[in-house]
DNA sequence: TAGGCAATCATACTAAAGTACCATTTTTCA
DNA sequence: TGAAAAATGGTACTTTAGTATGATTGCCTA
């Protein structure tokens, strides 16, 4: 009797770490899901921006200098981050004002962002 | 034995929804506990921000001036829009580069837009 | 009413941005 | 594999942006 009663006991315990454990699997499993659903729309949201790109004829370097540029960056500082020369870089910025149809980084970047490419 | 059977069969059941119930209310949690602590940071900046607003003590013309500057208007352009001169124009442009601690308007407009005044 | 502040404008200057043109190397792809 | 596109860089130049300084006017308020 006692020894059962001792079997029980255990067995409930074991049950109860058990359920505490499937539990926290599922908070974490949930955590997880709300990460990877929150991840998903960041990536499309990239995706669907190099599309817009694309169909703008933007290149990958633009595209990467026109980033630096709306981070407030000079041409100076966009070179250093994109190991390249201020020479490079004003030679994109200025294929992005063709493409952009802007006359200044300021416009260039204004109508970037109503095009939702950043 | 067959009712016993049936009612033993129902109790399973009524375990099984009851659990599935259980665990979606916990991948639920996480779900939202995921949300919550993904918010605290954004709001915490928010705050940050609008308190950083307060203290930056824009003029009202240094306001109009930033508000033109972030739409990629010249300095040229801003002063015929508000009808003042291109030097005056510079003068409220130097103050917001000092109250927003930029070098560049693009810095300016992208520190701007961080604080959301604009 | 004197002092502080916002707004205005000017001049003179330096720094950065932007244009035009050309050239070379890499990558891509039909 | 050969042509096109992309990426890189240079020089020389013009334009715009940004700094420093000083000055005037009008308005609010302690």
């Amino acid at each position: 009797m006692q020894l059962s009663k001792y079997s029980l006991f255990a067995r409930d315990l074991t049950n109860e770490i058990f359920s505490v454990f499937i539990a926290c699997l599922l908070i974490g499993f949930g955590v997880l899901v709300g990460h990877i659903l929150r991840n998903k729309q960041k990536t499309e949201a990239i995706l669907l921006n190099q599309e817009k790109a694309h169909q703008l004829d933007l290149s990958k370097r633009e595209y990467e200098v026109l980033i630096e540029m709306v981070d407030g960056k000079s041409n100076k500082e966009i070179a250093e981050t994109l190991f390249i020369s201020e020479s490079t870089v004003k030679t994109h910025v200025s294929n992005l004002f063709i493409k952009l149809d802007a006359k200044r980084r300021t416009e260039a970047i204004h109508k970037a962002r109503n095009l939702d490419l950043i």
